[in-house]
DNA sequence: AGGGCCGCGACAGTTTCTGTCAGGAGCCCT
DNA sequence: AGGGCTCCTGACAGAAACTGTCGCGGCCCT
C-alpha cells in the first residue's frame, strides 16, 4: 500500500474510533512500524489535523480538520464573495491567493455545489493596483500579527528622515489604496501609526514581543479615543 | 511542499475551475513539471477522486465530493475576516448584517481555536461613510441582479438632467466610496454605467429580462475590453 | 490536416520513506 | 512515590518512491 493511501486509511481509523487509539494499534491495522505510525501522525498534523496525542492514552482525532458543510443564504454568499473579490486587488499575494482558495472551499463545502453562484455573483471590486506599491512586506506584517513577533523596519517619515525602529504590531488598516499600520514602537517607546508605501525595509526579528497583542490593542484603543471592539 | 501537501493542493485547484484545466496550467500553480501532475492525477483517481480527462481538452473534477474540503487555513480565514469587515462598511445594510452572520456561521463551523483568530484577525478595513449616501437601493439592485429583473430607475446625469429609465442590470461595481451600475438600458437600447449616487428614484418591475445575464455580461465585457472571465 | 493535450513507458538522480535501536518525558493507576 | 504505559525524538542504513526529462501514440477540436 502506498504512503498516500496510508495516510487516508490513518485518517478513516481515527475517524472511526471515538476514543483515544494508541500508536501499537494504528500500527496494527496498518500493517507498518511503530516508528512509521508516529512519522504519519506528524506528516497529518503537519497539513493541519488536529490530532490530539496524549502519553499513556493514545491519539484522539478532534473535530475541525475537514470544512464540514457550510449553508449560506444569498446574500451571506453575495457578502463573502464581493469581500473576497476586494481582498483580492489589495496587493499581497498570498492573501489574494488565499482569498481564491477559501471561496472555492467555501463552493463545494455546500450541499448544493455553489460555485456558478459565486463565479455569477454580478458584484466587483475592483482594483486600482496602484504599480509602485511594493507589497511584499504585507506577509510578512501579517505573520508577525499571527504570531506576535517584534517587526524590524526602515521608516521614512513625513519629512524624508529615514528611521530604523523594532515595533510590536498591533493593527494593520486596508484603507483606499493605502495601508496604515499600529504598532508599539520601540525607538519611541510609545504606540506610533506607519504608513505602509513608506516603509522602505521590513524584516521579522521572529522573536514575540513580551505583551498579548489583544491587551496591547485596548490600552492603544483607549489612548486613541476608538471604539472597545470590533 | 510535500507530496501530499500537493495532492490536496491539487484538489482545490481542480475544484477552483469549472471548466477543464490543462495539466500544463496545474503545473504552473502546483510549481512541479507537467508528468508530475499526470502522476498525482492518477494517484488522486486510485484514491476514487471522480476526476474526468480528456484529451485535447483539459481536467475536469466531477462533482460527488469524495474528499471534503480541508478547514480554513490561516490565510483563508484572514482573507474572509478582512472581506468581510470591509463589506460591512459599504453601506448597504442588508449586505453588511449578511457579512457578519456569514462570519458567525464560519465560526461555529471551525474548531475554537480558529474562531478565536477570527475574532483578532489584526487586520481592518475602516469605512469612510459618506452621509450623504442614501443606500437603500443597493439591496434592490442586488436582488434584481440575482433574480435579473429590470429595474425602473430615475438617473440625473452629469449635466442634471433627470431621465427614467427601466434597465437591465449586468454587473455592480465597488469603488471607493462610489458603486456603479452595469446595464443594458432600455430608453438608450444600449449599454449604459450608472454611478448609484445619482440614482435619485428605484424599483423593480419584478419582471425578468429576456436575456440570461451570463450571455448580457458576455457581450457588455466584450464591447467594453474587459477580461473575456475570471 | 494540424495543433493542443492526455496518457504512458523508460531512465537516472535525488529524495523520501521505513524499520530498528535507543532514550527522554508525560500521564495514569496503585 | 513508583511502575507501567505511551507519546515523542534522534540516528542510521537500506529500500522504495518520487521527480524531471525525453519520446511516442492517440484523441479531440477547429
Amino acid at each position: 500500500m502506498s504512503r498516500t493511501a496510508r495516510l487516508f486509511k490513518l485518517m478513516d481509523a481515527l475517524r472511526g474510533h471515538r476514543r483515544p487509539v494508541t500508536a501499537a494499534r494504528l500500527a496494527g491495522e496498518l500493517d507498518v512500524s511503530v516508528r512509521t505510525v508516529y512519522r504519519d501522525i506528524q506528516t497529518l498534523t503537519d497539513l493541519g489535523a488536529p490530532i490530539g496525542g496524549e502519553a499513556g492514552v493514545g491519539y484522539l482525532l478532534r473535530s475541525g480538520f475537514f470544512l464540514p458543510p457550510l449553508m449560506f443564504g444569498e446574500d451571506e454568499l453575495e457578502a463573502l464573495v464581493l469581500g473576497a473579490r476586494w481582498v483580492q486587488g489589495q496587493g499581497d499575494p498570498s492573501l489574494a491567493q488565499a482569498a481564491v482558495t477559501a471561496l472555492v472551499k467555501i463552493g463545494t463545502a455546500s450541499p448544493k455545489d455553489l460555485r456558478d453562484k459565486i463565479a455569477d455573483t454580478g458584484l466587483w471590486a475592483p482594483q486600482f493596483r496602484s504599480a509602485s506599491e511594493q507589497p511584499t512586506g504585507l506577509r510578512t506584517i501579517r505573520e508577525a500579527l499571527r504570531r506576535e513577533h517584534k517587526l524590524t523596519i526602515t521608516y521614512v517619515d513625513k519629512a524624508g528622515a529615514a528611521t530604523e525602529r523594532v515595533v510590536w504590531p498591533i493593527a494593520l488598516a486596508f484603507f483606499e489604496g493605502k495601508r496604515l499600520l499600529a504598532a508599539w514602537c520601540e525607538l519611541r517607546n510609545g504606540f506610533r501609526h506607519f504608513r505602509s508605501d513608506r516603509i522602505v525595509a521590513i524584516s521579522s526579528t521572529r522573536t514575540p514581543y513580551p505583551t498579548r497583542r489583544a491587551v496591547l490593542a485596548k490600552t492603544w484603543r483607549r489612548e486613541h479615543n476608538l471604539p472597545p471592539d470590533r
